[in-house]
DNA sequence: TTGTATGCGTTATCAC
DNA sequence: GTGATAACGCATACAA
């Protein structure tokens, strides 16, 4: 009997194959060479060939094929935005949008695209370690966060060029990264209340795993030993609007005489003010309260707050202009860099009180 | 004269070269295509060599080519997530987080990858749609906007699976698309405010290319026409908060006597309170506000929005399974999915007047 | 300047 | 069940 089942038909019948290479040396009357050396910056080439060519690429609406080329250069043409854990409260965070944007901007009118790689803690945690050193991509730029130590190693060992966004924990292994002077900003924020006269402070910090939180720290407390200030107290939060309050809640108890707080995140000075108001306290009467980020509801909150506030656009673009570099010259290594913060002023710390002499 | 320069060295000097296919079967005692059936899902291969196999991944630390694998299988494992004109308002939007959030749980524990592509509108639009088509990633979901008529048109043509998240304009050519019922939504808006007394409606509504606007403020138009009201005055903001604003000042001007607003975002909706207590009205006392989206703000903002509330999160995993689906099985053209919306109740619809009396 | 030939690492076909 | 062998589409060393 004989077989009379037509051909399998190809996987994708709807849209016809999109031309190959070779399709468009021929259209273009050239070699496959030829062609492939005129539509990768025409280099040695006949001005002839080349219109031809470029016609022809019109024509057929020619896309070099990514893979195949992949196969050969060994490049991807594509870099991975590593973000470790994402829990919902990381992903919500508007910093988050605005380092995508920044990596895009500094990917734009390069052919290079951005891959995302969220590593959840639950998963494998290799596993994306895995693909990134799969040869996937060409590079990677990670944001850092409590656990960054271990990726920068990790990551230090494959060779794949690698951006940290905030300085990891490690950075023995010669790790490249792009941070904003959080020391400086805590110095900042400590020198602001000093000048407004405030004597009796304290301080809201962030988890004292992430490198951020030690340096805003770090700032603060020689921001106060600076103007000749004891040590604060310290009380820990997680950067959330809830932490914020509970700390607030603790410092009040402890020290009811405080006359101003600085607080390591905005939502965590949102917190504070919240818990102090609840305690009877008043904003910046009573308590002058200061907060970090500059976050769009720094502005719009009921008392507008006063604020740390970073480049982070800038930031990113950076990032991602570094990892542009690394990947074009590799080895040259690039020396970290770090972003100056500045001080942006609102009513949590307005110098005029609300209503302080009545209370004090 | 000798050419002494020592021979140029190999791009990657670093790490040494991943092992291939080839190297794990050398390893594994068997031939390549015996490995490669091994790798992939192990059909019709012996226990021993599969065994055997799958020894020499560990030991190698195998990781398979993907270019190559995608060179011979035409499936690239990656899918795009499409964002059209990504200004900064649109990128801030936590809408974006819960997305990204959402498609990448619907790809855990699968090998796709997401890849962002952000098609600025100054850029050739053209561009993101030659990638699409370029057959670098196996389907698209597309987070609709305005401008989402050609894309719809564009990518039917192309053939390549996509989803929309939020119905396109153009559904004529049998689109796929994950949408939250927001004619329901809005009729919702109108019962809630209705149930309450007000009478004196108006709606601040969004802008009247988005179809999610569009449809708000049908089923508030209906729902006003279901309680036998006339349909209300309308004026259009843009979705934020000082559009909301501005309308809200309109708004008072013409229609002194208003008693109840649907906003058709809550940054709008917080606009229109700001501008109202501005204007001396009291919320919810004199005037009822219900806002919409259940932004993260609308909870802690000073007056808390009573809003409508849409399972983003389950409408952005189910638009990944979509499109893994209609990948695996082309052709299948899934019918669109329209999720139901719900009250959240707040403040600022309260039915206890807060000082409305003496105003009225 | 151009074309020829080779190889990149995999999967798929088909005899065995 | 297994193993040769032929693509896949492209870039490049080399010969012309």
């Amino acid at each position: 009997m004989m077989n009379t089942s037509p051909p399998r038909s190809p996987r994708r019948t709807a849209s016809r194959p999109s031309p190959t290479l070779e399709d468009l040396a021929l259209a273009a009357g050239v070699s496959r060479s030829t062609a492939s050396r005129a539509i990768n910056g025409g280099d040695r080439v006949s001005p002839e060939a080349q219109a031809a060519v470029e016609r022809a690429v019109g024509d057929l609406g020619y896309i070099p094929n990514r893979a195949a080329r992949s196969l050969v250069t060994r490049r991807t043409s594509s870099i991975a935005l590593v973000i470790p854990e994402p829990d919902v409260r990381v992903m919500m965070d508007p910093f988050f949008a605005v380092v995508i944007t920044g990596i895009t901007e500094a990917l734009r009118d390069t052919d290079v695209q951005l891959v995302l790689l969220m590593s959840r803690a639950d998963d494998d945690a290799s596993r994306t370690l895995r693909y990134l050193r799969g040869g996937h991509v060409d590079g990677a730029i990670v944001v850092s966060h409590h656990e960054a130590d271990s990726w920068a190693r990790s990551l230090a060992q494959t060779g794949l060029p690698t951006i940290f966004i905030g300085r990891p924990w490690d950075t023995a292994s010669d790790v490249t990264y792009v941070d904003s002077d959080n020391v400086g900003g805590g110095r900042l924020a400590a020198r602001h209340l000093v000048g407004l006269g405030r004597r009796r402070l304290a301080t809201v910090a962030g988890p004292a795993d992430m490198t951020a939180a030690v340096d805003r720290l770090r700032g603060w407390t020689e921001g106060l030993a600076e103007a000749g200030l004891p040590a604060s107290p310290v009380v820990h939060g997680d950067f959330t609007t809830e932490g914020g309050a509970a700390a607030a809640r603790r410092l009040i108890a402890e020290h009811p005489d405080i006359d101003g707080v600085f607080a390591a995140s905005d939502l965590m000075a949102l917190g504070v003010i919240e818990a102090l108001q609840a305690a009877g306290r008043t904003v910046p009467g009573d308590i002058a309260v200061i907060g970090y980020d500059n976050h769009a509801v720094a502005a719009t909150a009921p008392t507008p707050l006063t604020t740390i506030t970073q480049p982070m656009v800038g930031m990113a673009v950076r990032a991602g202009r570094m990892l542009l570099e690394e990947i074009e010259a590799p080895g040259s290594h690039p020396e970290p860099v770090i972003y100056p913060t500045e001080l942006v002023e609102r009513a949590s710390t307005a110098v005029a009180p609300t209503a302080s002499a009545a209370n004090a």
